[in-house]
DNA sequence: CTCTTGCGTTCAGATTTAGAACTTACTAGG
DNA sequence: CCTAGTAAGTTCTAAATCTGAACGCAAGAG
């Protein structure tokens, strides 16, 4: 199977990954929940070669993640933002960050410090389930297909 | 600036990219959180090329994501697991699966159901702060560097 | 007129991927 | 003994993708 066709598979998560699952988009997607909006400080803030950010731009445009807005005439200039849909993967950067922070880190410290908007305090987001109010980890849950996978 | 030179940024996004920022590797782990374990049924349950498998496989046990163990001996069969560090990721892969639940469906409802061990009913977990224990979402807060970038 | 900025595209060479075939080591069946 | 099957890989080649540099274009600044 390529990688392109990943998106036929019946799984939210490889629908997802046909999306965002690469890694400079991944890395494109946290400068934008970062504010960044422009081509050129994209380049400099992912290191990402000019074609691949180009690439990668259009694509998450394309689905919908991303939106190309014009911020200037004479001379066209473009902004990207994050869309309803964009937004909605803040979980999966900070789940990211909070792993990254957990295991890969220095001896400085986490790079990046994510703060509540209204208390101004550090938060440390973690999974909990909204019907039950209990915190979650792997272990605690189950997960099943609901589905019989198609024969191969 | 090369992919594989991700690791070198100082933000525990990239860092966490540079071990699981490969597509295949994603689908890889869903499928070990899907207590998958040996090399064949990874490679019927992902549809990756066999290479693929092996090279990706080999590159989360040295970064310690999952174990390679031995279940049997004449002949040597091997099994992959997931470390504490590996299971730590469940975070981010129950979020592309909320995700993908939310924007890539298909008429047929998720193909994945999460369920509370202790009390067998289904979850949706969402990111809260444990400190002041309210749900989050991105516009709740706001991320900033507190190191300044090296000079390029 | 030349330089700079912003946002790209194009090109050639290097790297990676995809898919099939092959390897190794052992078990089971006839 | 011979053949087939299973599990876990490795090797091979063509095709696709990535990388880095150069180029294009439209406008403003000096």
């Amino acid at each position: 199977m390529r990688w392109t066709d990943i998106d036929q598979q019946d799984c939210s998560v490889a629908q997802a990954l046909s999306v965002v699952g690469d890694g400079w988009t991944m890395l494109i997607l946290k400068e934008a929940f970062m504010r960044v909006r422009r081509f050129e400080e994209f380049l400099d803030r992912t290191g990402a070669p000019r074609p691949i950010l180009s690439d990668r731009l259009k694509a998450l445009v394309d689905s919908g993640v991303l939106e190309k807005r014009k911020y200037s005439e004479r001379p066209d200039r473009f902004e990207y933002r994050l869309t309803e849909k964009g937004l909605d993967l803040w979980p999966v950067l900070i789940s990211l960050l909070r792993w990254g922070d957990k295991w890969m880190t220095t001896d400085e410290g986490p790079p990046v410090e994510v703060l509540h908007r209204r208390c101004g305090h550090t938060v440390h987001p973690e999974m909990a389930c909204p019907e039950c109010g209990e915190w979650l980890t792997a272990t605690d849950v189950e997960a099943h297909r609901r589905r019989i996978p198609a024969p191969r």
